[in-house]
DNA sequence: AGGTGCATGTAACAGGTTACATGATTAA
DNA sequence: TTAATCATGTAACCTGTTACATGCACCT
């Protein structure tokens, strides 16, 4: 078996959901794994032909009118693949830069700022909840594993903005450390 | 002003909290900022140079017996250039690759799984909980923004590891959905 | 004598983003 | 008719990691 990108393997995914062009995968994404996972058409094009250079898909030409369209599908290594991957135990990637907290971290070179900063990361997050509970309200009888990623992304971004306000209310008393 | 990167921002931050070699930065970033913020010598060593060059800090040799050693410390503008990051309002920077829960949100695909791959998540933060408490215990006296940077970690990765243990539970039981 | 920690540095590589280019279809 | 959406693609750029190279100091 040749190598499989973490990217290609995202592709896989999105095909099992059901999307089929490079256009569709990309709008998916910013959907829905765009909080932990991005993508761009600059990856997602190329890793396409790559995957059918590999046979794990299969992309046919679907045009709609004159308008150039290539539709894609599993194929059963791709089914195998995807497969083997979510079988896998190597240690799961995981990769954080967060401007936010690393300003909270070095707050103590500005501390009048710190409140702000803050207010500014718990704001951050409000607009990521908005956009997930409006997702979850759409996704009525959905799938499962996308379901239960929205219920714990929506349950995290809640702790984070409660943490950020009591923190904000603490800081604001003007007794006790700043 | 020339432009100044996140990681020239970072090692501002870090000689601002005392810090003075491109070593003592890479330690301290591996103990503390890594889980929100990594940075490798091949990008700290030269960064210590350009801003250097910008003027931002000033560095000295300062050799131990025979051993090359460049102690650094910020400048006027290197502090005021700290302060004004802080201070600004630009939309910060967040980036999130979680491999983890992408596998959950794609485990309709093997649905036999997903118990594993959220322990696996779990056993991960579990971890981590455990590094941060340890440096919990040794920040006796820290500043108040290292301090409450490390609350937030903990309490959010402990909201993480709840809810893990919460679905793997639910999942276990036969009856309902998988 | 040898292992660990302190200390500096770079070259090759991998991964990803931005900006650009192109053009058809559909809804207002 | 015009703006938004569907659809594909690439080249230049930027950022960051990995692997390597080097060597002293300190402890056992």
């Amino acid at each position: 078996m040749p190598e499989l990108t973490l990217t290609g393997r995202v592709i896989l995914g999105m095909l099992a959901l059901g999307r089929n062009t490079g256009y569709d995968i990309k709008q998916f994404v910013d959907k829905t794994t765009r909080h932990f996972w991005a993508a761009s058409y600059g990856q997602i094009y190329p890793e396409l032909r790559r995957l059918e250079e590999q046979g794990l898909v299969r992309g046919r030409s679907e045009p709609i009118g004159s308008r150039a369209r290539t539709v894609y599908e599993l194929t059963d290594e791709g089914l195998a693949a995807l497969r083997a991957w979510l079988a896998s135990d190597v240690e799961p990637l995981y990769e954080l830069r967060d401007e936010g907290m690393l300003k909270l971290f070095f707050s103590d070179a500005l501390p009048e700022r710190r409140v702000e900063n803050i207010r500014a990361m718990r704001e951050r997050d409000e607009r990521t909840l908005a956009g997930l509970r409006a997702l979850e309200s759409h996704a009525q009888g959905g799938r499962p594993g996308p379901y239960s990623t929205l219920q714990l992304g929506i349950g995290m971004t809640q702790w984070f903005v409660d943490w950020c306000k009591e923190a904000e209310q603490r800081l604001s008393e003007p007794e006790g450390s700043n």
